[in-house]
DNA sequence: CGATCGTTTCTGTATAAGAAGAAATATTGA
DNA sequence: TCAATATTTCTTCTTATACAGAAACGATCG
């Protein structure tokens, strides 16, 4: 497949932008690809797309399922596998916010609950005890509060975030238009 | 300085995060130390008490600062830079929030913005097009009710989210018992 | 204006991550 | 069951990052 200029520029910018977000350059750049694509692409198509190894797609495409964010799918007479993404931003949205949530919130709160649990604990000053106290804390208000912001419709949340009907819009049209 | 069983657990654990969070290891465990020691620090005492080099504790003091997650302080009649962070929660993650913005999130709004205004976004077919727009339209709604968000006072942040206030509580006490 | 102490920059090395290509495995259709 | 094709795993090479140690630089005090 032959990429438009804006496709080619926003996936090599999503590919960039990949290291900062924690996922590798190939992973982000496939992910783009589906994004925009809007349509299921086997393996293969992938690599020659992005001029990248098959092996490396088939790696990258296992990292995109673990976040959730891409699919399997099959077409009627033809045993490849092929692979979409959700054409939906707040769904692509909430999935990677939980993924980051597993991978950077839960472990520290794991830690933090062992620490405060532990009789080492009284051996610490009342500062840090107040700190580690105070930090669980923190994490545990953000992150009850942000699994009721995912649960949420995009409507419901749009009004809770107190954004003008106008923009709404724009987000909700998404699911609709996607053709599957 | 000897850091007791719980403060090395806290430091460690905080290191094997920082990756995770886009720092490295001794950037995380400098920051983690210097919120729990709730005192300030000269950078020879960092070194000696996490086993790091110094130039590396002069480079991750830098990249702490780039962040705004530490200040320099100094006392009378000793020249040495004494390094602290905030001991408040709700500071230290604004700063973070902030600075993850900038990195992660600007660079890719200023990518879509000038794809959206190239005359080659006609070149795209119309999903593309609308995928780009949405996923801009998502962004900037995301990012300016979080600048909104980050502004408020944490009690006023308590209640929007519609916490109870048994919590709120434990979040604003930190400024007040941070002696400086 | 030296001497001393602290800070920054530079350079080499070790470690980890990314990616390609080859090899092995699995699946389907004839 | 065999041949053809698809997929995954393994191995190797490359690149990037982290870190230590040394050297250079800068500032302050006597």
């Amino acid at each position: 497949m032959e990429l438009k200029p804006v496709t080619e520029r926003f996936i090599l910018h999503w590919g960039e932008m990949g290291s900062r977000w924690g996922v590798n350059r190939t992973v982000a750049q496939i992910h783009a690809l589906l994004f925009l694509a809007g349509r299921p692409l086997d393996a293969e198509e992938i690599a020659e797309t992005l001029s990248v190894a098959r092996s490396n797609v088939s790696n990258s495409i296992k990292e995109l399922q673990a976040w959730r964010l891409v699919r399997v799918v099959h077409l009627m007479g033809d045993r490849r596998d092929y692979f979409e993404t959700s054409a939906d931003v707040w769904t692509l949205f909430k999935l990677i916010v939980e993924g980051r949530r597993q991978r950077e919130i839960d472990p520290t709160l794991s830690v933090l609950r062992e620490c405060l649990a532990s009789p080492d604990m009284a051996a610490e000053s009342l500062g840090s005890r107040q700190r580690i106290n105070e930090t669980l804390a923190f994490m545990e208000i953000l992150t009850t509060w942000m699994d009721e912001m995912l649960r949420m419709q995009p409507e419901t949340l749009m009004k809770t975030l107190g954004v003008g009907a106008k923009i709404s819009k724009v987000v909700r049209k998404s699911p609709a238009e996607s053709k599957r």
